[in-house]
DNA sequence: CTCTAAGTGTTATATTATTACATATGTAAT
DNA sequence: ATTACATATGTAATAATATAACACTTAGAG
């Protein structure tokens, strides 16, 4: 048995239909929609919305992927320690989507809020930005 | 025209429809969802759901609310200056959605991502936690 | 008053996601 | 190998969220 949160193991003890969501996700790189997945993946044998939608759920509880709240999409978790965290700069003008890598975000998020009282168990970071090649042109 | 005061000018420029899905988010205090607030306003005269995401639209375009991307809703903005910037704790057992007050946050929140050729126009942070009464429970 | 930008009302439709239910499969314990 | 159980699958229907298109109205600046 493997443990919950990790990427080990690779893509072994996927089911077909979650292997060829996340090999789609893998290959792209970028976020991608549902409903794009489905029509990608029709020759694969995908035929309905819920076995996509069953499959990205298995996923994102995986930690593999993670959903980009704000613009309904999935993307592949390129970290190791983030478990169902995210945290992304997404540019406001070309939609190009970067995973933060900070190995110490968790920590210093926890400082940000403030009340004590309260433990977070997870969050979604989503900052909207102008990338480099943006503000240049 | 209103002449009265000019005391609070705040939703005085606002049109009916605006104002009426303010006041009711106002009142609630609570998220509130597109299609609630659509039934809720039904016998003010908000007959599709185009009039009350063009309210919405306007208002958050205003700073007056927020949207939280994660659960479809929108909030009452109680703080003063957080523009576009949102910043909300959600409890992951009852739902609870609380605003995050820190004067501080918008700079502190800049350190978290690295890469500083990038600018950072506005965010959307959401915190998933156990609230305080749920973590007694 | 006239012009223009913004807002309105309405119908239709697009996009995103879930419910319900019957069947199949993997895995561990017998 | 057989049973039992949890998990996954396939399919159809539908719910929930959001936008497009178009004709008309209103508010406010000059």
């Amino acid at each position: 048995m493997n443990s919950t949160h990790t990427h080990s193991k690779k893509n072994q003890s996927l089911t077909k239909n979650q292997r060829i969501v996340l090999d789609l996700l893998q290959n792209s790189g970028e976020p991608l929609k549902a409903y794009f997945i489905l029509d990608s993946l029709k020759k694969e044998g995908l035929n309905s919305p819920l076995q996509v939608y069953r499959a990205l759920d298995k996923l994102v509880e995986l930690g593999k992927i993670h959903k980009i709240e704000s613009i309904n999409s999935f993307i592949i978790c390129n970290n190791s320690n983030c478990a169902s965290n995210t945290a992304f700069t997404i540019c406001e003008r070309c939609g190009k989507v970067k995973e933060i890598k900070n190995k110490y975000l968790k920590d210093s998020v926890s400082d940000l809020v403030k009340d004590n009282q309260l433990e977070i168990t997870r969050y979604n970071l989503e900052f909207y930005v102008l990338c480099k090649s943006c503000k240049i042109n």
